[in-house]
RNA sequence: GGCGACAUAGCCAAGUGGUAAGGCAGAGGACUGCAAAUCCUUUAUCCCCGGUUCAAAUCCGGGUGUCGCCUCCA
């Protein structure tokens, strides 16, 4: 079985075949961090965290590398409105970003570079194509010379006439082609600068990524992913100036997840109709977002809309209800004593529902399709739990298997707090005194003192249990 | 103007040639002291029109609608 993934380069799926051998380089645009990150950002980097440990569970050595990107226009703007410095904006955002990630279950990059903390390479990187004679330098502003790279557009698959006629932007009198774009900007009154060969500037936004992406993962990566919005001009321009430094191939994979919208319109900082996960994971369990972006492939675009959170919590909680099920049936199940035909049966199915959830992930990362495999098991396994004979090797094993999958998806974590756990339990055992004497007010009190701290109780044939709500 | 994506049940959403997965919500039933959880039953002329084919949600042509990129944006 082979994984396909969906290349925008060449707009088909290709069987996925890293450069060498099983070692897998990822590299994903990060945040520019002059603000929280808002929903539709945490889509992309919850479909690549996906990604990346779907790869991993299959057997591959993956780096996975996100940058931050923390001087441009934005964050220099955003600094003088607040009244603090570049980098401590940088590091304030930078903070906020893994707070909000973590909470999303998305786990840390292998690194996560910053483009201040290479201004070397970036420098390096600039001079190489000054020698090609693919940049010029016009007054300390360096700009890449599309001209001088053939395949310009490529990646965007737009004929270059087509570029320049649509191009909304005022033209910069200093370029010697609309379509080229900074790898240099000078300094302005003001702003923070690094030396160069050029003078004082700082580097444009593009050639960031290529020199933090050849530095961690070599002059080839085999995936490049991002936003939908990226591929044009950010991913165009990253392109073309590092094929054009090297000679190779920059990216085998370019991989782009679909848009989030909100009222069928794409959120965005600039169209000011955006939503935070700092905001929203005040009022919704973070993991219920996640589960929200990945029942849907990422390629397609996705609406927000509350209601739309809200039949992902009851979906969720149905997945996280049967996990638990099966976590608090292990509690006070015996070994079986011999292993019937019924056994045996159950252990070949669950090999089923792997290879399904399989043949979905390899399928450009299906996860849609790789719930809906969750779903089904779910069904079978309840009702199997109804059965008076239960195996516990069977349990075992199906437990292992949703924990195995929730690790790749990011759910069915298990959390520990055993303070509240003394204290719960000793209000449970004080109901089933008062069920036993069939005092059923005292119990159903308890019951709903219990609800009011957001435990739900629930009485089944293995005895009662808990769950927070 | 150029390029592109999408259109599947009340809602969300898989499925790219073989006769419509899954979830949410609703209705009815089972179980329960009552609940909760769970299970069972129940809901689709796959946007429209034409074509190819033994066979089309799926391929081709033409419409309609929605959105996006071409400017910083994930």
């Amino acid at each position: 079985m082979t994984i396909r993934v969906y290349n925008t380069m060449t707009r088909k799926k290709e069987e996925f075949v890293p450069v060498n051998d099983n070692k897998v380089g990822i590299y994903v645009c990060g945040p520019t961090v002059y603000d929280y990150f808002h929903i539709g950002n945490a889509r992309i980097f919850i479909v690549f965290d996906v990604v990346r440990r779907y790869l991993k569970w299959r057997g591959y050595e993956v780096t996975y590398v996100q940058n931050f990107t923390d001087i441009d226009d934005k964050m220099i703007k955003r600094a003088q409105e607040l009244g603090i410095t570049v980098s401590e904006l940088a590091e304030r955002f930078i903070a906020a970003y893994r707070e909000d990630a973590a909470a999303l279950g998305i786990e840390e990059a292998d690194v996560h570079p910053r483009a201040t903390e290479h201004i070397p390479e970036i420098i390096k990187l600039i001079e190489t194509l000054m020698e090609k004679k693919m940049a010029y330098n016009v007054d300390g502003n360096v700009y890449f010379d599309t001209q001088a790279y053939a395949q310009y557009g490529g990646l965007s698959q737009q004929p270059l006439e087509e570029l320049v006629a649509g191009a909304r932007v005022e033209v910069d009198e200093q370029k010697k082609h609309p379509l080229d774009f900074a790898l240099w900007k000078k300094q302005k009154p003001g702003e923070p600068a690094w030396e160069s060969p050029w003078g004082l500037g700082r580097p444009g936004w593009h050639i960031e990524c290529s020199a933090m992406s050849m530095k961690y993962l070599g002059e080839t990566v085999d995936i490049h992913a991002g936003g939908p919005d990226l591929v044009f001009p950010h991913h165009e321009n990253e392109k073309a100036q590092s094929e054009g430094a090297t000679g190779k191939p920059f990216v085998k994979y370019w991989l782009h997840a679909g848009y989030l919208n909100i009222n069928k319109q794409k959120m965005s900082k600039s169209l000011g109709n955006f939503l935070t996960v700092r905001e929203l994971r005040q009022k919704i369990d973070p993991l219920v977002i996640r589960f929200f972006m990945l029942s849907a492939h990422y390629r397609n675009p996705i609406n927000y809309a509350p209601e739309l959170l809200q039949q992902a919590q009851s979906g969720l909680e149905r997945l996280n209800n049967v996990v638990y099920n099966l976590r608090h049936l292990l509690t006070t199940l015996p070994p079986e004593k011999v292993q019937t035909a019924e056994t045996e049966e159950k252990l070949q199915a669950l090999q089923t529902y792997k290879e399904r959830f399989i043949t979905a992930m390899d399928d450009d990362f299906n996860t849609a399709d790789a719930i809906s495999v969750l779903f089904d098991l779910a069904r079978e396994t309840n009702t199997y739990l109804k059965k008076k004979e239960l195996s516990k090797i069977v349990i075992e094993k199906t437990l292992q298997f949703f924990e195995d999958v929730g690790a790749i998806l990011g759910f069915f974590t298990e959390k520990e707090d055993n303070e509240l756990d003394e204290k719960i339990n000793a209000m449970i055992a004080k109901r089933q005194e008062a069920r036993a004497k069939k005092d059923w007010a005292t119990a159903d009190a308890i019951r709903d003192e219990l609800l009011a701290m957001g435990i739900i109780l629930e009485d089944t044939p293995q005895g009662v249990r808990w769950r927070k709500k």
